[in-house]
DNA sequence: CAATAAGTAAACTGATCTGTTTACATTTTG
DNA sequence: CAAAATGTAAACAGATCAGTTTACTTATTG
């Protein structure tokens, strides 16, 4: 009990530390976030930061990850809490779920697209991190696909995330969710095809 | 004459630094390449570089325009040689030119959209600059979508441009053209509804 | 109680960053 | 020819970067 409340004091630090870099980072770019920002905005040490992180690299991963975490389980969620029944409609819910986001403020993109994209061909534990959460995301979509039953279901899986990931860009563009509404439409046709 | 020499004197300097800017920058990064990076790969002097340019960002800039001035070119002399006669199947030849272009090894994504990620709500000039080649790609995909007599060509050439850069992100991805080749068969369907 | 783990503060290293300055060379052009 | 434009080389400024080190504090736990 003593003990188990130690290692949640221990995670507790390294997830402020997590949860702080992943805002820090998401709004502010990862090369133009030095890692003092991070340190300053917690109040939490320098050593400890190189106590639980190897690198500012390893911190990336660790919000790579904490936004997988965070954002796949909040998609998923929503779709099985929808009243919908065709498993196709429930996919295109993560056009929703992303308009919804926008709508309310958030135009900083997708946090695992932002980074693998500023270390495109540098780092590739980064971009291997940011790969599964968008190849998660992909499964997920595959998965309804495959209730309903469709042929072909991960090419379908793909054409829909790429209309979710351009519309993810467009979307920053305009600053709204009428592109994302366009994309949904485009998915929609696509799979009654 | 020897005025003109002069003229193209000045804009090969400037010119050059541009092409090695954009080469650069391109393959490794904006924050990630100094300055410096681009002086020695030229033999240019910093001076001369600053007289050019008011600031890093303003080189930048001359790059995006230079990746517009020679990408926008490229992709509409592409369209405008093929021997295709329906004008839908001009416009998604948008998709066979970044095919080739992949298959060719780019595997850098387009220069604007990486410019645009890394400056998002930062550099409201890059920004600026990133729009105008992505807005100029979704007018030609219009004007062909027009000539065709489709209603809301608008509305379709945003869903093939959603289609296209999600085709440039994912290609990066799996290094092939594959996921090219899909949001094609895609753009296809929704033209044809 | 004593060992151990986890923490803080702050100076420091050595590199790199953008941008400036000084001093000088070359070329063009009125 | 002389002025103006264009260029070079290289040191410099001042900030910031990732990461380390030293010295000290606090809390947990066997």
């Amino acid at each position: 009990m003593e003990k188990k409340i130690n290692q949640v004091s221990k995670s507790q630090k390294r997830d402020e530390m997590i949860k702080s870099a992943y805002d820090i980072f998401y709004k502010n770019g990862f090369h133009a976030t030095g890692v003092d920002a991070i340190v300053d905005s917690t109040g939490i040490s320098k050593r400890t930061l190189y106590k639980h992180f190897t690198s500012k690299e390893g911190l990336i991963i660790a919000a790579v990850n904490y936004y997988h975490e965070i954002m796949y389980r909040a998609i998923a969620d929503y779709i099985e809490k929808s009243t919908l029944d065709q498993p196709v409609d429930k996919a295109l819910l993560i056009f929703d779920f992303l308009a919804k986001l926008v709508d309310a403020g958030n135009l900083y993109g997708c946090f695992a697209m932002n980074a693998k994209t500023e270390y495109a061909h540098k780092a590739v534990e980064i971009e291997a991190a940011c790969d599964v959460h968008t190849n998660a995301l992909k499964g997920l979509i595959e998965k309804y696909l495959s209730e309903a039953k469709i042929k072909e279901s991960e090419s379908l899986a793909i054409q829909i995330m790429m209309l979710f990931e351009g519309a993810i860009l467009r979307s920053k563009g305009t600053k709204n969710s009428l592109p994302i509404k366009l994309a949904k439409s485009a998915a929609k046709i696509i799979c009654s095809q």
